[in-house]
DNA sequence: CGTACCATTGACGACGGTCAAAAAACGTGG
DNA sequence: CCACGTTTTTTGACCGTCGTCAATGGTACG
């Protein structure tokens, strides 16, 4: 139990695509019997802003984004969640972020309690949350790096970054829309998508259709990308 | 030991500012004699990007900065550290970005390996160090907020932060330059200067030196900012 | 086949970046 | 304490990128 090759739980077999890329595969993989799969429809709410942090997901299949609502309507999306990511983890007691389903999802939940009653028990399942909760770190920081790039960089390391998320080689299909990449990465969706158009104009990407993407020319995409 | 209320070590007493607003103060109080009290110069590199993260640091005075470098050449910093900030905590093996002393400043420095020891014997100390990492994630994921606004509410943003971590009321003390600001905000250092300049000229703030900036309208500072 | 919704394209303007110079602040040594 | 040189900050002029407003085109679904 706890070990670091994957437990293949009947959950985690359901998965599209839960692979050794996600996070702390072994560990949620292992708790995945004291959670339940639950179906969300397209755009549907898995949790709110400020509300209690007392369950921890897990994307079974589909995709979600968390995100804030400045004052004056601007949205902001923290990270999208695809096949095998946690979020909702908060080490406070409320969510920062609200949650959605970006499509049809299946999600994995946990119970918070569960998992903070095995951490005090287990110091190896203690050090797993603590890494899940590392890795978001990380990954929020390279979303900062994105966000003082120009808009060509910003959405060629968006399409590198969902490229190296989604297995597939250079076909990327993109489960959100132009709104929500827009949001992502501190754009407009008038300059995201004169963006692709510039990038399928020089032969960077192939814009098979709207959401889906081949990269034709990946060191194109990322120079400049530190 | 452990206990919520800080345990006040030779080492916190010393410090300038070392005050309940900093990070899980009572846990780093109480392993502050694990570690030592160093000096850093101005501009004096702490740790180096991708170098093993064999320590964890706390600011006891002076301040610290934290950034990476671009392959263009652009530096961003990840965030500035002021007297009882807590820095360097990494959940792998390397730091993922640099840090430097901002001004002359005095650190303490404790072995990570010692707090992983801990950690695996006290579930409180684990605990601890997770949400250390949490509070981190947050601060960044406020960070990310602020690249998305207009550059007069990201200045204003960075004042009321400043303001609110250091204390003395509407007098703010800026231990880093405009470029430093400049980074941090995602804006050139004539853009931040040209900034403050409004927001001088408008009332929201008095410029009593380049480094002393004192808030006047605090409303105006925040607004919009969700 | 029609109707929303989503994405693309166009015209234009504003915000912030760039390049350059002046002014202020700071530190050092006489 | 003042004079000097260096660094930091401020100010100015100009330009490019991206946002805004608007219309057109495309796609999915009933």
């Amino acid at each position: 139990m706890l070990t670091h090759t994957a437990i293949r739980t009947g959950f985690s077999r359901a998965a599209n695509n839960a692979s050794p890329r996600a996070h702390s595969g072994s560990f949620f993989d292992s708790i995945s019997l004291m959670g339940a799969a639950m179906p969300y429809g397209r755009d549907a709410e898995i949790y709110g802003e400020n509300e209690p942090a007392d369950y921890v997901y897990r994307v079974i299949s589909g995709a979600v984004r968390t995100y804030k609502v400045l004052g004056d309507g601007r949205r902001q999306i923290g990270a999208f969640y695809l096949p095998g990511d946690i979020f909702g983890l908060e080490t406070g007691d409320e969510h920062s972020f609200s949650a959605e389903a970006i499509s049809d999802a299946k999600i994995l939940v946990v119970k918070r309690s569960a998992l903070l009653a095995l951490a005090e028990r287990e110091s190896e399942a203690a050090r797993q949350l603590w890494s899940v909760t590392g890795q978001e770190l990380r990954r929020v920081q390279d979303h900062i790096l994105l966000l003082i790039k120009t808009a060509k960089e910003r959405v060629g390391s968006f399409l590198l970054e969902m490229a190296k998320r989604h297995p597939g080689g250079n076909d990327v299909e993109l489960p959100m829309s132009r709104q929500d990449i827009a949001d992502y990465l501190g754009l407009t969706i008038e300059t995201v998508s004169r963006t692709l158009t510039e990038l399928e104009n020089s032969a960077s990407i192939k814009l098979a259709s709207a959401r889906h993407i081949v990269l034709r020319n990946r060191r194109a995409l990322g120079v400049l990308n530190g």
